[in-house]
RNA sequence: GGUGCUAUCGUCUAGCGGUUAGGACAAAAGAUUCUCAAUCUUUAAACCGGGGUUCGAUUCCCCGUAGCACUACCA
């Protein structure tokens, strides 16, 4: 059984945006595939036709696209934005597969594996409060409407009563579960209780059904999915077992949960609206509540960095790196290095994350990214005045402390817009009672200058501030805010050499008017 | 309540019986500079508690404690 094809899949349930938890899950399963020269499939499991989102199928499979999660089967998101479905073990949406559950329920129904039950939600809900800890097992069963209790059920059912089928689970069975992760795992079979399998009124299984047949018709090898499954396991394995498939059982492999940044419990999506950082990859518009949330991309996130963060949440190497490729990762990732406890969700981390990438971009690359931001700005003429290169210059010289493109503008604003006013804190600390006369002196002795290298100005106005008596950080520090507005900035001469001669005078000028 | 999983700096983690318990994020300090950042250097910061096993436990076992998950005709 283990020579077979690698073959893992990715399985969320279209109930709303993919959750950054889902996420790395997906990413997890990707890079065990594409290490092993494996499968990644795509199935989705609507079984659950009251909590299904429209559009939620669409924003999962965009998802992945643009994190670069490749799907090699199943439904997947081609480069136009149309959803394709590829290979032979399809549909791939577990509602358009009816027909094939059925089959396999009656095999358990036929083997008495599994029992048809009429206990309608009010009579189970009555029970519940009836009898503490009530469980529909071996030991209640007896007492329940089902077919075990009732002569003539199949009558019943052909007359069309709704009903459900249940799993019959044997009392005082030792079920082992191995777990890639955690090792065995072990629990008697009286704590499970017999879990439905099928639901008359629409027709369709529940998850656990779904999950195992669709999972072996597809020849999933490893079932790599979150720790919440881990309690359902043994049930699998049973599940398995009751249709002889022990052979080709896939090995389970559960991951641990993305925890809240702060106190305590799962993230979730109210954690990214209470404390302002998204939980989703992109953007999402709920249809069905009329909600938006927030997403990675929307943010200014690149999708490398987005995989990176989420990979070492829950995962590292032996060594110290921290920064990974893609390619880095199918390399290195494997299944035993995966933590077992739960990783609080460190969103600091992510945007260093994202500074690290954007740092790796060229200057050329940035400035296409940053280009519509300064259209939006300062609209579309001014922006034709900065050509490519100059901007791309500009841009190296502030992108080293910024984490994102948006954050440019705030940094690099002055470039293409003459100071409106004056920042008081600057003034207040900068701007000294002979800075006026400081100043127009400067703007005199520049006035005359020729050459406006950088160079040639640190050696024409350095020599002259000294000879003057002046201060060094008093005359260039009232001279940054004639230019920039502010005590912030780069290099003196690298703002000088950007603005030209007469736009820098210009400035000092107009600072003259309103500062003197 | 029941069942299961988990437990190293604030956070993500390295460690797989003997280490000055390492790295990264965040924090603090210093250096640098005309400013703000960035950068570099440095500092502070952890083995949940108790029993075993062992010459020796952060590491293995048990118990406790805590956290998390599950406990639906949801996935």
């Amino acid at each position: 059984m283990d020579n077979r094809k690698v073959r893992v899949r990715f399985a969320p349930s279209p109930t709303g945006a993919l959750h950054i938890g889902g996420v790395r899950t997906a990413l997890y399963n990707y890079l065990f595939a594409r290490q092993h020269d494996g499968d990644m499939l795509l199935r989705i499991e609507d079984t659950d036709s009251t909590r299904f989102v429209p559009g939620a199928e669409e924003y999962i499979l965009e998802s992945l696209r643009w994190l670069g999660i490749e799907i090699d089967e199943g439904l997947r998101m081609n480069a136009e934005g149309k959803i394709e479905a590829v290979g032979e073990n399809g549909p791939y949406r577990q509602s358009e597969r009816r027909d094939i559950y059925w089959e396999y329920v009656k095999q358990l129904l036929d083997s008495h594996q599994a029992y048809v039950a009429f206990d309608t939600p009010e009579q189970l809900e009555a029970k519940r409060k009836e009898i503490p800890n009530f469980q529909y097992d071996s030991t209640t069963r007896g007492m329940m409407d089902n077919s075990l209790t009732c002569a003539h059920s199949k009558e019943r059912v052909e007359n069309g009563e709704q009903f459900v089928v249940r799993f019959l689970v044997d009392p005082d069975e030792t079920v082992t579960v191995h777990d890639l992760i955690r090792g065995d795992v072990t629990v008697n079979s009286n704590i499970l209780d017999d879990k439905v399998l099928y639901k008359s009124a629409d027709r369709l299984p529940t998850y656990h059904l779904a999950n195992i047949v669709d999972d072996h018709l597809m020849g999933i090898t490893h079932v790599i999915r979150g720790e919440e499954w881990l309690p359902s396991a043994p049930l699998h394995v049973l599940l398995y077992h009751a249709f002889g498939w022990e052979d080709t059982m896939p090995q389970f492999a559960h991951l641990p949960l993305l925890l809240k940044p702060d106190g305590n419990g799962k993230l979730s999506k109210r954690d990214g609206d209470r404390l302002g950082f998204p939980v989703f990859p992109l953007e999402f518009h709920n249809q069905k509540d009329g909600s938006v949330s927030s997403g990675y991309r929307e943010s200014g996130y690149y999708p490398e960095a987005v995989i990176n963060f989420l990979a070492l949440l829950g995962w590292h190497t032996s060594g110290d790196q921290e920064i990974f490729s893609m390619d880095d990762l199918i390399a290195h990732f494997s299944l035993e290095r995966v933590s077992k406890s739960g990783a609080k969700f460190d969103y600091e981390k992510g945007k260093w994350f994202n500074h690290q990438y954007l740092q790796m971009r060229s200057n050329e690359q940035l400035e296409k990214e940053f280009r519509p931001i300064l259209i939006d700005k300062i609209g579309e003429r001014a922006a034709k005045k900065y050509s490519p290169e100059l901007v791309a210059h500009i841009i190296g010289l502030m992108k080293e402390r910024v984490s994102f493109v948006s954050e440019l503008w705030d940094q690099c604003n002055f470039f293409f817009e003459a100071p409106t006013e004056y920042d008081e804190k600057s003034l207040k600390k900068r701007w000294k009672e002979d800075s006026p006369k400081h100043m127009k002196e400067l703007y005199a002795l520049l006035k005359a200058q020729k050459d406006w290298s950088a160079e040639a100005l640190d050696n024409l106005v350095l020599p002259w501030i000294e000879q003057q008596g002046y201060g060094l950080g008093i005359v260039m520090n009232a001279f940054r805010i004639c230019l920039v507005g502010a005590a912030r900035g780069p290099h003196i001469w690298a703002i000088t050499d950007v603005l030209g001669k007469d736009e820098s005078l210009r400035r000092v000028e107009a600072a003259l008017k309103r500062l003197a």
